[in-house]
DNA sequence: ACTTTATTGTTCAAGGTTGAACATTGTAAG
DNA sequence: CTTACAATGTTCAACCTTGAACAATAAAGT
């Protein structure tokens, strides 16, 4: 008679992430939105953030901060180069790799995205008090830490 | 001199929020990897679940529940039932609609999936207390909240 | 009844993402 | 030095996702 013997929504963690998963979800599709306009999507965001933040860094260190494969970033950089936002030389210790800089341009559209988002982000969070979003991310922080350890070290005990 | 004047990482909330996304998408990873040994991604999983839970679901509603577009959906749903897992009945009443259900094969593949699926949350939400887990999950369904008012009405006050 | 407007599901082209295979360069072992 | 191994970036085929255009059906307006 048991028809549904195993209900995840029962589950308190079950819900709250998929709560947090939604809400992710809808957040990139507004930031989708708002970043229309400068002809960017979030993934060109991420990748000017980034480079903002650490210049110089190599394709393949903004790939892992991307959790990204390399592939992707060698696919969207050219484009990005050819419009002008972002400049590529080559490393003269180790030939392989190829450091990243913005341009002027680039930093300049760099700011204006992020103050976008930064807005939209205020907004959307705006119910939140500041004190609960510290403890969210705090708690994130150690969600992430844990899928980090499944990550590189499958079941390592400890 | 002020080479940075607008740093989007001394805002708390923006902080915050990047933890969260930066959680989610490690997660996505996880799921993805766990998922494999069934021969599924989280999308079909998405399916699968809502279907499990509301059974007789339209095309289009499964689109809006799963916050993806109508395309999506009939371009997934072929494979799927191709594969034994889902049944579709046109609707009676209005010609327009299918109907979508679990076949048994589907429910028990449904099953194993969300079982994978709770365990992984389980294990990375392990050091999150309940109570702390079901306050995240509140906040973010506020956050869903004001995200849904923007998806609708752009600015309507109130 | 007839016309207009909305809704549902399908199709298609465009673009994004991934993982594997590859060439190049650096590092360690013999 | 020579050989084996590892890391970086590129390319390619496969797949996923999206948004627009479309046909069929329903609902509303006249």
């Amino acid at each position: 008679m048991n028809k549904k013997q195993f209900l995840p929504w029962d589950h308190p963690r079950f819900r709250s992430w998929v709560s947090v998963a939604r809400a992710c979800q809808m957040m990139q599709s507004a930031l989708t939105r708002e970043l229309a306009p400068l002809d960017l999507k979030p993934p060109h965001l991420d990748i000017l953030a980034n480079l903002y933040r650490h210049a110089g860094l190599s394709q393949q260190e903004l790939a892992r901060k991307l959790l990204v494969g390399r592939s992707n970033i060698s696919m969207t950089l050219p484009q990005m180069e050819r419009r002008g936002l972002i400049e590529r030389r080559g490393d003269s210790r180790d030939k392989r790799v190829l450091r990243l800089f913005l341009t002027a341009e680039g930093e300049a559209l760099a700011l204006r995205a992020m103050q976008i988002q930064t807005a939209l982000i205020d907004r959307s969070l705006s119910r939140t008090p500041l004190e609960d979003c510290s403890a969210i991310g705090a708690q994130m922080e150690r969600i992430i830490a844990a899928l980090q350890m499944e990550d590189d070290g499958g079941a390592e005990s400890g």
